[in-house]
DNA sequence: CCCGATCGTTACGGGGCCGTATCATTATCG
DNA sequence: CGATAATGATACGGCCCCGTAACGATCGGG
């Protein structure tokens, strides 16, 4: 069951979107935050940072930092693996999941209003 | 006619193709950029520095900087408006045409891979 | 004609993200 | 036990973006 869209509806539904994040004040997410963020919260678990790191075709170093930002925010949490202490384990909160849903209502909504243009 | 989507879908959709966008290496456009560039080549001409701007609901140096930025990426250029020396008109580009009918290309490939859920 | 308003740009100080290289910690294997 | 590998974090230098404030150029009304 695909879902059949127009180039045409995708520019708008991309295009509108991205001028409600740009307006909304709370969602500072880099591209590269973003998909570090949904690939958590859409993935099943348990999500390391290397594991993170070659899903996404970026070093390491990008994971941390983008974790690091995003703990300060509330939107993950780390914790290691006490089976091997040498992994990190990613693991979700209530203010990510919030933030994910968020976005989810912010697409459908956009989608529900496109023409057939 | 709307475009029904789910927000499971949405979510799908939207992660999938940041995760095109990060390893696209020739995608390296901002949230914002990307607004003003879909703005620019979806909404009707003229464009202004000062009608980005707040259409955005950003300052003007955000627009002269990003206008800078995607400048020398080709995807626009400015030309002083003749009868109004203090305008400065946003004009489209072959490239820019290319880059935003790259991105509707992705989107729609994207969703039309979407599973029911 | 002049002075205020408007337009876009630039300057400044600050902050974030990048890639590479390196590090400390921990696990693994001979 | 000791050497090696693996994991995530950190240091460094560089680049881009931000918001505020100021600037030069241009227009327009009195």
């Amino acid at each position: 069951m695909a879902l059949e869209i127009k180039p045409s509806q995708a520019l708008k539904l991309w295009r509108q979107v991205h001028l409600d994040l740009v307006q909304d004040a709370h969602s500072d997410l880099s591209v590269r935050q973003t998909a570090i963020l949904l690939t958590i919260y859409l993935e099943l678990p348990p999500h390391t940072v290397r594991g993170l790191a070659s899903r996404l075709g970026v070093t390491k170093p990008v994971i941390t930092r983008a974790l690091d930002s995003m703990g300060k925010l509330g939107l993950v949490t780390r914790r290691r693996d006490e089976t091997d202490k040498r992994n990190v384990v990613i693991q979700r909160t209530v203010a990510g999941a919030l933030a994910v849903e968020h976005l989810a209502d912010l697409v459908t909504a956009r989608a529900r209003e496109l023409g057939p243009a």
